[in-house]
DNA sequence: ATGAAAGCGCTAACAC
DNA sequence: GTGTTAGCGCTTTCAT
């Protein structure tokens, strides 16, 4: 038996081993291992029984410059820390473990900067397909993805222009739906808690339709508490304190995110505080852990396995240009309001 | 002006078009993309120009096949929904973030088959070096893991035999210590809360010891409850009441992580039971969503960022084969036990 | 300081 | 069904 691959010699094996080895030349190796065109069974058994035996790992580099293909979709996300982008990852990997394509995660950190490193970085790699988040990219970002020559399905958020396909909600319509549920439960005094971060675009347009459906029934937002780093849980804990302590007329308090929200229930469940009469709450994402607490919170969900879905349809229909109806460009999702128990009705 | 990359012609511009553009050899252009060599500022000026102007992005797969250099490494981990290994993640970048390497993750579920099927799928993009987490995998994973003639750092878990380098906890440990600190403080009747997950090693680990160490002074565990999917911290609430109906008796409850442990809390204090007088409790992990709970679960930290980033200097180190005192190869870190408010003393 | 030639390990396209 | 040839787009090495 020919000796296994050498612990001395690092080299990594090639095909021409697995060729010379097996007494193949190495297109037909190469065809055995991609399971392409006409093998007679007896040579496929002999390359793949030899392959295992010296370990063969091909390698997709040189693959990948030869055929000109590369099975890697680039999914540019903000962060992993919080529970909506994994779930979105969810979705992408459900669909792509269908197929021969594999994502790969490159994360910005809600920098545009960073955005446009990571985007060069990945397009370098030549992939099938980009998944990325938000509408909003710097100009280098934009040519980028024009020039890349290759889908571009931008999610989350549909409040603008595309640079190719879309998929995601309006999130300034979420802001406005919230808010008018709100009022139409007769709070009047309310306060918004969110983080402090300018360049979350989908936090800002939800907070923009959210003061606008306000102002049209000519109300303000009473006062406002923003956070930054920490955990969200204690941090919405304690920004409730603050603004209510600040202003104890509010009855009732909108977060920009579940995890505060959450933070923020539990406080006023310590408190002894009646909600949702005294002070109703109301958050957005519709994460599962909200289903553990003591109350549910009212939220309003991000689709966001939905979302992750249909953007890895769309590259995988257009990459592999499967056949059948090819989906549409523009997918506009329609979030569900839940108004738990945090919100009276 | 040179028009851009004509947006009818899709084939992605090479290294040849930026030389014939700036009227430079393909070897100066790579020269100075790369930064590598002698070039006047001239040159070094107009082909930075010319390749920023045409919009030219390097083709990373003839680079890395050229000179036989990949600056990626392969980090291979369970799960990303749980808090424990996007934190483990956090440390790996810090590190890596101020290196030419980068990060690629790839998911296992805790299935050794996935496992090596990702494992095989890295390794063909020939990485600088391999995290992975555990020490439990199939032997072929093992073959390739030996066989490839990179770097490896098994993570997460010292208990057992290392291909190459290990860095992390003693599982084992974790649960003895804990066990005596509960047994110390007088519980006796002791019921244990884990998942249904047979092939997640470090759970099992810390249960032996747990186990082991109430057995040392005569004590076993009264009742055991386990569960699988859904929202761990509904779960954790839910199990908390299931276990303590069947055994109303029970003064302790060992919860095999904090995200449960956080929702037999909540149960717990929902129902008013006195905590840590009437039942203590203690979890696992040291995750910071325990911050925002009305009061501090006991638990003990994993160590998880701080293991990220001695794997990542391990690699670092020797991938880039960086001068200075070489890591040691084995790294055994110490969780701290905190007591919190659920485990009295 | 710059260029020319050779080849990385594989696969497309074409023979046989 | 199997083999041969010619690259893929870069970088290494060596020449100038």
């Amino acid at each position: 038996m020919t000796p296994l691959n050498d612990e001395t010699d690092h080299r990594p094996l090639t095909l021409r081993d697995v060729s010379e080895a097996s007494g193949v030349s190495e297109m037909t190796v190469s065809r055995v291992l991609r399971n392409r065109g006409d093998v007679s069974d007896s040579t496929r058994q002999r390359v793949l029984e030899t392959a295992k035996r010296l370990g063969y790992v091909p390698n997709k580099i040189a693959g990948a410059l030869a055929s000109q293909r590369v099975n890697l979709v680039a999914v540019i996300i903000p962060s992993m820390s919080n529970m909506v982008f994994p779930e979105v990852m969810t979705g992408i990997s459900a669909v792509l473990d269908e197929t021969p394509l594999q994502p790969v995660v490159g994360l910005t950190h809600y920098k545009p900067e960073r955005e446009e490193a990571v985007l060069y970085e990945m397009l370098s790699w030549r992939p099938s397909g980009v998944i990325i988040a938000g509408l909003e990219h710097t100009d280098a970002s934009r040519a980028m993805l024009r020039g890349a020559g290759i889908p571009i399905v931008e999610i989350m958020d549909t409040d603008g222009e595309p640079q190719d396909a879309v998929v995601g909600i309006s999130h300034r319509r979420a802001g406005r739906e919230m808010a008018r549920a709100i009022i139409a439960q007769g709070y009047r005094r309310i306060g918004f808690l969110g983080t402090k971060m300018p360049l979350d675009h989908r936090a800002r347009k939800r907070f923009e339709g959210f003061t606008e459906a306000l102002a049209k029934e000519g109300i303000e937002v009473t006062d406002q508490e923003f956070y930054e780093g920490g955990s969200a849980l204690k941090k919405g804990r304690e920004m409730t304190e603050t603004i209510l302590t600040r202003s104890p007329n509010l009855d009732f308090l909108y977060y920009s995110n579940d995890m505060i929200g959450a933070g923020g229930l539990l406080y006023c469940l310590d408190q002894g505080i009646d909600v949702p009469g005294r002070i109703g709450l109301a958050a957005f994402n519709g994460v599962e852990l909200l289903d553990g607490l003591p109350r549910q919170l009212a939220t309003m969900d991000a689709c966001r396995a939905e979302i992750g879905r249909k953007a890895a349809e769309i590259i995988a229909r257009r990459a592999l240009d499967a056949g059948g109806e090819p989906p549409p460009d523009r997918i506009v999702l329609t979030p569900t309001l839940s108004f738990g128990d945090t919100l009276r009705r």
